[in-house]
DNA sequence: ATTTAAGCGAGACGGTACGTCTGGTCTTTAT
DNA sequence: ATAAAGACCAGACGTACCGTCTCGCTTAAAT
């Protein structure tokens, strides 16, 4: 590779993999808000100043901490029908948004209301990996023929997670696979009642 | 009426009123973490222990002020077309969503995060009531048989809703009546290709 | 008296009291550069915000600690004789400045050097009056034919005063009765021989 | 030369210079307080390691500095008259006080507050060398029957000096040949009116 | 008419987190 | 071995905001 070896000390993964792990695990205990800089440092052994040396502030630690723990790359299910592609997704994600680790994704999109950057970088690492695997199932299903070709991706894809991610923030409704079951059924089928 | 008429100084509802529009001033220019309390008060031309007295927070007093603004009661639209009722809905909701004072609704799912009866306060005064209207339409096409008797109201109403929630909280897609029409056609018809 | 009396809650002379007191106990213990302002606030019993809304900074504070528990008002001897006057003004600075609390005077002049309006403060609160104390004396005995009317008064002053603050401030001579006592003996009788 | 020339890379003399020259040039600038340690290893084109490997702080550094642009041996004037040698030696030392370099002296005394270690320092490398010179100034002019030999000669050292370093640390009072004149016309004829 | 129980504006207060800064140490690679 | 680069820890700094509190004034029902 064409890595220059920077002279002086290397920046230390120890600290780094400290400071994430320890966000995380005090992430799944309580809100990012009520999780201080402080909290982080001490519970990492680390200093203050090396949080603040990189990374712009406590947001964007716990993005970090939160995309660390996550499979680098998304599986994309092919069973061959495009409602068992979807009904595995919805299912994969309702599992993990209600897990104590995906609870925290929550807070990102609440944080994002007033840190537009945390807003696109939580866009760009995490959203915009997941759409692309369902839309390329979403595609699948269009050439097999399944599904419809005249209704665009991006809409399938809010009309699927959009319930999910509404419920997970409001919490006025269930978030479990019996959810998922009925989402899929009305989406596939529509909610007329056919002659 | 069995007010007791209380001793004493009465509330003024003047000093209620101009917090009430003080903070939906605020609150329309930027978010409601960057408004502090001390600004409300001082626009306001009140104390903030006056604040304090009435509300129990900072969010509960822009709760009340984006509530107070709003219209009484929903309107609930009777086109005779299950259809053309939620397309009317979801259009309004749109450009509500959209408008300087809707945007701030965001802010009350996003800090409802940290402030459960925030949360709760929010869903009972202004979601619950807007979650019906569309519930009565959508009982009036399953009676005319226009619509699927086997699903449940609140599945749908988060297939429609939950969309647009989920756009308005992470931006990521767009907010129109053409969005409003592409969604009507997926829910209403399915997304599966008919033979 | 006109006082109009403020409106809204006082000043609280318990917290002020207390601030200083805390730090002038902190002070006889160790050097202010060693006192940080949450010693201070916790010391007292105060939060460190009031201590910012009342102080501009740690040294602000520290001298008016300082100055609060100083007499009002400078005695001026009035022997009859002006070497006697001065011997007394000298030898009760030389035991003040070597006690606990006259220790912390060095610490202003030092901190002086990198603060211009601390050092202003300094000398307008706590040198002068004892200054002119000091000028009386002098006035007195020119008056009575005893001193020199062709030497300025300041250059009296410093050349009693100067080898004290330089003593103080490096610690290379004694202070004591006996170094007063050769002071004003050097400075009355000139150093030079009589024939 | 038997210098056993050690191995490896040898103390670089180029980079003691560097960094005494910086230093010396901040100082003149700013006080030493505003000066930090990187902002000297910067200048010097040095690394901060490469300071604390030589230098316990950066006071010490700083005195090293300002130690390295002084004459190594300090002049002892004999003009046959301890009175002139003495005006001389005041002239020039508050022409030296007065000067850029100089001014960085009072920050010496001044940091020597806080670092006791420091203080001995300044006062065997830069004070006792030239109270020395006074020193013999005074003997001198005992020797020949000018000066009273039983005053000590600390004691007039402090009473010629005192003021000045008084001046010096509180700025109350003129640093010029005038004063050094004022000064030495007092303590050589006393202050008492002659009969 | 006088009492008395609020309500209110002004603004001080304690608490607590923030993000910044500096002093001084330590690690890595280069000389 | 010594240097430069630069990451690191410790911990103080001064600021900001929250929500509470105290003060003295005003208002209006109850006496």
């Amino acid at each position: 590779m064409d890595e220059p070896k920077k002279r002086g000390r290397q920046r230390s993964t120890v600290a780094e993999t400290a400071v994430l792990k320890a966000t995380m695990e005090l992430l799944e205990d309580r809100p990012l808000s009520s999780v201080t800089a402080e909290d982080i440092a001490s519970k990492a052994g680390v200093s203050k100043a090396t949080l603040y040396k990189w990374w712009p502030n406590k947001s964007r630690i716990a993005l970090d901490a939160f995309l660390a723990q996550m499979a680098e790359d998304v599986p994309i299910p092919d069973t061959g029908s495009a409602r068992l592609d979807f009904l595995g997704q919805l299912k994969s994600a309702i599992r993990f948004y209600t897990s104590p680790r995906g609870r925290v994704l929550s807070q990102f999109i609440a944080e994002g209301r007033n840190d537009p950057e945390l807003l696109k970088a939580f866009q760009e690492r995490f959203q915009e990996p997941r759409r692309k695997a369902v839309r390329v199932s979403w595609e699948r299903g269009v050439a097999r023929g399944e599904l419809r070709a005249d209704i665009d991706a991006g809409t399938v894809i809010d009309l699927l997670f959009g319930p999910i991610v509404y419920r997970l923030m409001t919490e006025h409704g269930p978030l479990n696979d019996a959810a998922a079951e009925m989402l899929v059924e009305a989406v596939f089928s529509g909610i007329t009642v056919k002659k």
